[in-house]
DNA sequence: CTAAGAAAAGTGTATATACACATAAGAAGG
DNA sequence: CCTTCTTATGTGTATATACACTTTTCTTAG
């Protein structure tokens, strides 16, 4: 017999979880890049400018799987503060997102802290924790775009 | 030789996934709890108030690892809509939350949306994968809360 | 008992997030 | 060409998130 209604076990809610464990993970990242000034969500974007070169807003949104509206907003403090710029292109509707020689700078301030980030928390997990961690992420983004 | 700077490799980086991975499964829980008219995380609040029984804010905030204040403030839709109540205890600093009939209502008629949302992911991820998810973002909670 | 310290909760401010809707510009068909 | 469709982006509104700081109330040492 199946349970008809009941409390809803969120104990094993895959968004409950990884709320949780975001939420948990940023609070650590955040406090490891405190000197840099950076956020890790503006690490993030930096990084990935940085790494990839410039590139359309929209592309960003659909590399880092940010809704685009959520991006243009997450790019004004990296904007107000010089990190990242922004220039037009031919096509008049896109403009093109650059880190500048500032943000590059903060980035490469940034790093060590998040590398110390990283690897304080793969050391906790252990390697095979680890791997299985970013894994599952993949595998659960790949799960849910499609 | 080690390297000495250069570009972070985003696509190992523990938070960078689980923000990812939690926009991208944020937005389909959403959706599907969309004719409930709640909110995953407002979900979540719910049914740990549910099953748990009442508690004071702290309590449920250490439950769902979420900052005291953050909690707070998610809490307000719920009481301004009437799916959560607060009564004062003999400690006047505390206050007891508490779901209401209306907000069991609401969580019941919620409860078969996230159990689809859950169905379809555990499905597409495929049982292993389901479990190693679930493994892996317990296993990072506990290593970022000590 | 009272003063010092701890605990529970709220506020100010800032970022992060996304849906619904709006705008503007290029592309495509006739 | 011009209308229609599509693409790139922005705005309005609302929730989610957390740090620093404040307030109120208990508790505890003396």
């Amino acid at each position: 017999m199946a349970q008809i209604t009941m409390e809803p076990d969120i104990s094993v809610c895959a968004h409950a979880n990884l709320r949780k464990a975001m939420r948990s993970v940023s609070q650590t990242y955040d406090a490891a890049l405190k000197p840099s000034g950076l956020r890790a969500t503006q690490f993030t974007l930096l990084a990935v400018l940085n790494n990839r070169g410039p590139m359309p807003l929209t592309q960003l949104a659909d590399i880092v799987v940010v809704e685009r509206t959520t991006l243009s907003r997450n790019l004004k403090p990296l904007e107000r503060d010089g990190f990242v710029d922004s220039r037009p292109t031919a096509d008049q509707r896109v403009r093109e997102l650059v880190i500048t020689r500032k943000g590059r700078e903060v980035l490469k301030k940034a790093i060590p802290h998040w590398q110390e980030a990283q690897n304080r928390l793969r050391k906790k997990l252990g390697q095979a924790q680890w791997v299985d961690l970013l894994g599952a992420l993949s595998a659960t983004v790949d799960a849910t775009q499609t």
